[in-house]
DNA sequence: CATCTATTTGGCTAAATAGCCAAATAGATG
DNA sequence: CATCTATTTGGCTATTTAGCCAAATAGATG
């Protein structure tokens, strides 16, 4: 945690960081067909319950994430519809390095 | 590097782990505005040189960003002009905990 | 109220990443 | 060809992140 106020890009790099991992971005694409509960999301990683949290509560914490207990679970959804558009622009620049193929 | 093909979600979190910290990111923003030679980098960001290229060298390898040598420098510049639009989704998602203010 | 279940938290170790310095490289220039 | 300049690479240490286990928590259910 910065001491000060973060800057635009330590914000927007938060976010991003929290994106920036296999399990994660698998989870979170995951979510993109509707709200899941964490034993669910531990099923597709299969990690541990505890690393399956702590990364679930780390992309809430960056503002990804919403989280809902309801009886015995506790759904996680996405905070926002945009995960899509994001997705389409990773690809785009996932292939800037074989611009023929793509792009 | 993993032994075997990487997953579509590994392939697009190095992508985004490329554009996940602060440094780069701020480089990366730059860019938009044109090419840039390291030195140019190196001043933007205030690290060591060697850093500097080392967060170049590692997003030209994820594909984000090409260089061209011409005369003494190095110019790096943006491999996909899809930055402004993926940054627009960043900070879309980056809202989505305070979804009062923004989203 | 005791217990059971799903999840989180704390604590620890291992692995990955960042950053600096010094040395190597590649190309330009005298 | 010697040298100078911009950049990269290697090597190292410090910091951060990931992942597991065990313990704690919170709420549901008997």
């Amino acid at each position: 945690m910065p001491l000060l106020t973060a800057t635009t890009s330590e914000r927007r790099s938060a976010v991003i960081k929290a994106l920036g991992h296999p399990s994660r971005l698998r989870m979170a694409e995951a979510l993109m067909q509707g709200e899941q509960c964490v034993c669910d999301l531990k099923e597709l990683v299969g990690s541990d319950m505890s690393t399956v949290s702590k990364h679930l509560s780390l992309m809430r914490e960056a503002g990804v994430l919403n989280c809902e207990k309801r009886g015995l679970n506790i759904y996680y959804s996405l905070a926002c519809d945009c995960l899509g558009e994001f997705l389409r622009c990773v690809d785009k620049l996932a292939c800037g390095g074989n611009k023929n193929t793509c792009c």
